[in-house]
DNA sequence: CTCATTAACAGTAGTAATTCTTATTACTGT
DNA sequence: ACAGTAATAAGAATTACTACTGTTAATGAG
């Protein structure tokens, strides 16, 4: 009686390209990357099996990078860092707060804190270099004018 | 021979907006807040002014919930917990991780951080309260069928 | 004060990400 | 084979946000 949760090739597709990467996809990274194999694939069905599998619990979101969502495979507990410059996103797998933190927070505050996030933001290796890069450009370009 | 900052009193006054509540709003939220004062108040301009305090530092971003941007005019280091339902987002002045955890990341995995953000997600005490009365009802509702 | 300059603004048109709708296809149990 | 329904493609609709254009008004020099 209850329903049938079909797993079609698009589907396990979708979630496999999530799962086989670690750059932290949008939803149009995966559908670029699943078109050539997939000519037929819609953006919509790759919105809505990423929902899908975040209901799930097979995914969770890393929140909105340069407006767009971004999505994660590992759901072992890990922090994340964010390029502002870049948009990249690098897992953390050693850092992370205390595991009892969420209950510490439900009872002090009397919410039902059921996840939390932690995201640091920066610069990644290449952008601080070519921004330092840049910057000496500028300066030189200033005393030369 | 440099450019003047101006203060308007439309500007002064979306400032003020954010800085005198503790709910997080959005642009639309500041906008709809401001209108009755303002009626010829523009959301283009709430958007260029949010950018615009961002940029001075005098406000920061909490990220994006149900689609929107929402700003704090709160800058002391503070958490904040997001219901997954309502989309109300709370500030938890008492949690922060240590403080050297930038500087610990930044050595630890070569980056250029500069700050973090650590956000809860749940449900607030009266959305946890509506559900649990809700699945009773679903429950009722069953038994009764 | 007067006037030139220009930051800030309103209004509007546009953009991009995401969601919704509808018709169709494909799978599943009978 | 057939009925019922999950999954999909295609694209329209929605929504938050941004860019552009002409206007208003604050600033500062003369």
């Amino acid at each position: 009686m209850e329903r049938a949760i079909r797993y079609s090739q698009k589907r396990a597709d979708i979630l496999a390209a999530i799962q086989g990467t670690d750059c932290h996809p949008s939803a149009e990274w995966v559908y670029q990357q699943l078109k050539p194999s997939h000519p037929g694939l819609s953006l919509g069905t790759v919105y809505r099996n990423l929902i899908f599998f975040r209901q799930q619990g097979l995914i969770q979101s890393v929140g909105v990078v340069g407006g767009q969502e971004r999505f994660d495979g590992t759901l072992t507990p890990h922090s994340h860092f964010v390029c502002d410059s870049c948009g990249s996103v690098l897992d953390l797998p050693g850092i992370h707060p205390d595991g009892d933190l969420d209950q510490t927070v439900s009872r002090q505050y009397g919410l039902s804190v059921q996840r939390h996030e932690l995201t640091f933001h920066g610069l990644c290796q290449s952008c601080a270099q070519s921004q330092s890069n840049q910057s000496d450009q500028n300066n030189k370009e200033e005393t030369s004018a």
